[in-house]
Order: structure tokens, then C-alpha cells, then sequence
DNA sequence: TGCAGTAGTTTCTTTTTATATACTAATATT
DNA sequence: AATATTAGTATATAAAAAGAAACTACTGCA
């Protein structure tokens, strides 16, 4: 009937929602993981290219948190010039079904808003 | 196998995980779309007391934006003191599946960082 | 010698979000 | 007449997120 348990939402206690929230949220980590979702492997640069508009920073900054989170394997090859390699782990394979309901959620509303 | 299209990540075209995120996303709105989804209807101060320690100010603002996206509907009665009522809209409610995934996998996740 | 190439880091500034606090309206109750 | 009640507004401030721009390291190549 519900998604959550009163408790969980309450008080000190996190909401689940938020707690996926603060993995998948925020401006560049959808776009990211659609990436990773869609080529399996990419190179920093190729990453930065696809997203356009990204600064190294910002792209560094969430790469990181999404490694920390478990949800991406960054791969170092102790080259010249550097190569590094994303990926996304078993644990971020299985945020596709909420990615999957997110974008289709977002699809339909995207046409709901645009044809009126 | 891919859960939107190329196009619809890149350049000027809204990525559709962005889209639902605009509407969900930001730090209260799960807490209310819960709330009023295992509520029905609550007035004003009740989801307040519910929220804890969100303010006057975000709360109404919030509010204000689910409505503006059609997710939630307020209803006004014409009293001194006055009364406000919130409840999911239909379309609101389409949000549900969206909603559980997200708590399933935060409820995994949030067990994943706790027992390591 | 100096430049290209890759994946960053550092520092500073701007923008966006969220918080704190005080204030309002209209009526009923004390 | 003062106070409580409810659902807000208004204004100012603080904190978080994002962006811009410059800098680094190591090596091969011209």
C-alpha cells in the first residue's frame, strides 16, 4: 500500500527517497549514468564530450562521489599521457529500474507540459 | 535495453531523469509527496508537524510548486482561522511507481552503508 | 627547447537553495 | 481589549551547489 515506512521518514531517521536521491541527484549524475548505462565503458574525455557542458571539475566531483557510492569502477592505466576508465558496477546496474520509472515518468510529463 | 533515447540527454533537449527530478527533486518534496500519499488529506499545519523542521516559507514554496506542476491540489476553505487542504492529484499519483523504486532501492542502499 | 595530450587540482566567483525571524488578516474566546 | 488560531508573506541571511579560469604532471615528438 505504501512505499515507505512511517518511521523512515520522520525525524532524524532518512528518507529512502531522499537517501537515492543523494546518489542519483543533483545536475550532472542522471546525464553520467545514462552514459555508463549506454556505452559500458568510457574515458574521461569521451564522458566530458558526451556531456557538453560539464567542467573537469564538476565531472571529477561526481565521479568521485559516484565511485565512493559504489555505483561506478574508475580503472587507472599508469600511462602517458593518462588513461582512466569509467564503468558502471554491479551495484550501479541496479539503479536502472529506478532510472528506467524516472525517465519514463519524465517523458511523459515532458509531453504533458509541451502540448498544452 | 536503454531507458531514453540519445538525443534526449545531450545539447539543449531535456533529459527526462532531469525532468522528474525538477518535479520530485530538492530537499522536502519526497517528504511531502509521501506524507500525502499515505494521508489523503492534510491541511497545512498537519503536514507541518509531520515535516518536523521544515519552515513556513519552504514548505509553502514547495507546495506551491507541486500544485504549479499539477501533482498536488489545494483546496481552500473560506474560514477564519482559515483551513487548507493538500492532497495527490491523479496525475500526482502517477508518480507512485517512480516513487517506489526509489524507496526500494534507497531502503537497500541505506541497509548496504549501515552494515559495513 | 617547447609544445601536445590526458586527467586531473586549485582558487575564486556566481547562482541556487534553504533558513531564521518577524509580520499580516479575520474572527472567536477570555 | 488582549490573545489564540491558521495559513500564509516579506525580508534578510547563510549555506550549498555549480561555474570559470588558470595551473600541474609526465612523457613523446618536432
Amino acid at each position: 500500500m505504501s512505499f515507505l515506512s512511517e518511521k523512515e521518514c520522520e525525524g532524524p531517521i532518512k528518507c529512502p527517497v531522499m537517501t537515492t536521491l543523494s546518489v542519483i541527484g543533483g545536475k550532472w549524475k542522471p546525464g553520467i549514468l545514462w552514459e555508463l548505462q549506454n556505452n559500458e565503458i568510457l574515458r574521461f574525455g569521451q564522458l566530458k564530450k558526451r556531456l557538453g557542458t560539464i567542467t573537469q571539475k564538476m565531472l571529477t566531483q561526481q565521479l568521485r562521489e559516484l565511485e565512493t557510492d559504489g555505483i561506478i569502477i574508475r580503472k587507472i592505466y599508469p600511462e602517458v599521457p593518462p588513461r582512466v576508465e569509467y564503468r558502471l558496477s554491479d551495484y550501479g546496474k541496479s539503479l536502472s529500474p529506478v532510472l528506467n520509472e524516472m525517465a519514463n515518468w519524465g517523458t511523459g510529463h515532458l509531453q504533458t507540459i509541451t502540448s498544452k
